[in-house]
DNA sequence: TGCAATAGTTCAATAATATTGAAATACGGA
DNA sequence: TCCGTATTTCAATATTATTGAACTATTGCA
């Protein structure tokens, strides 16, 4: 990998860039199946989309703290911060996917 | 008024309406200003930032749900749709305004 | 080793959206 | 009716997102 993932401390999260990552509907989905299991790799949480966006998505959910990427191979392998998150802003995701669930078509 | 105020109606404002409105940081910052008090005028609510854009950004919120704005003589008086939001988001408003506090510079 | 396949990234061009100045509107009061 | 104030609308510009194409890294296999 040339750069290097950037993985910002749970204390530097935001809750500016948590709402701007997760006002992207794609971006909420990708977050939204990443939480429902314990590592999916780019292709895998996002389908239907160039890879190229996919990519780009991930860099803004990794940036706003929400997932941490883990090259492994030839792949990367993403999770959510869950727990970290849930503990600087306690119900918020829980809130915010309550009804992603519900307004997915 | 040329173009009357839309206001959604509770059970059509979308977790993504919602979101989307509120990753702005002056949109946040007009909403926590509305919040705390019963009525403010558009000007009041958001200062520093030029007449088009601050109309822009109510228009946002209105969109959203998040506002009602009523025409009172020549000025504009908006509220926060407290009771509205919280009902069909429970905890959200409360999670994001938590910590919009803290980071307001 | 070397080559091909796979997964993802980067770059650069284009498309979409936000910002804002200037003009227009709506209302209240003198 | 005319003026001042608050806000909106419009149109131009600036910013940001999307994506195809080229590139990089890694694995597996001949």
């Amino acid at each position: 990998m040339a750069r290097p993932f950037h993985h910002p401390a749970a204390e530097d999260v935001t809750i500016d860039g948590i709402l701007y990552a997760l006002s992207d509907p794609s971006r909420r989905d990708i977050l939204f199946n990443l939480m429902g299991c314990d590592g999916m790799n780019c292709g895998q949480a996002c389908e239907g989309l160039p890879p190229s966006t996919v990519s780009y998505h991930f860099t803004i959910l990794r940036e706003a703290g929400l997932i941490h990427s883990e090259k492994k191979g030839v792949q990367v392998v993403n999770t959510a911060r869950k727990v970290e998150i849930d503990e600087h802003f306690p119900g918020l995701l829980h809130s915010i996917f309550q009804h992603h669930k519900k307004e997915q078509k």
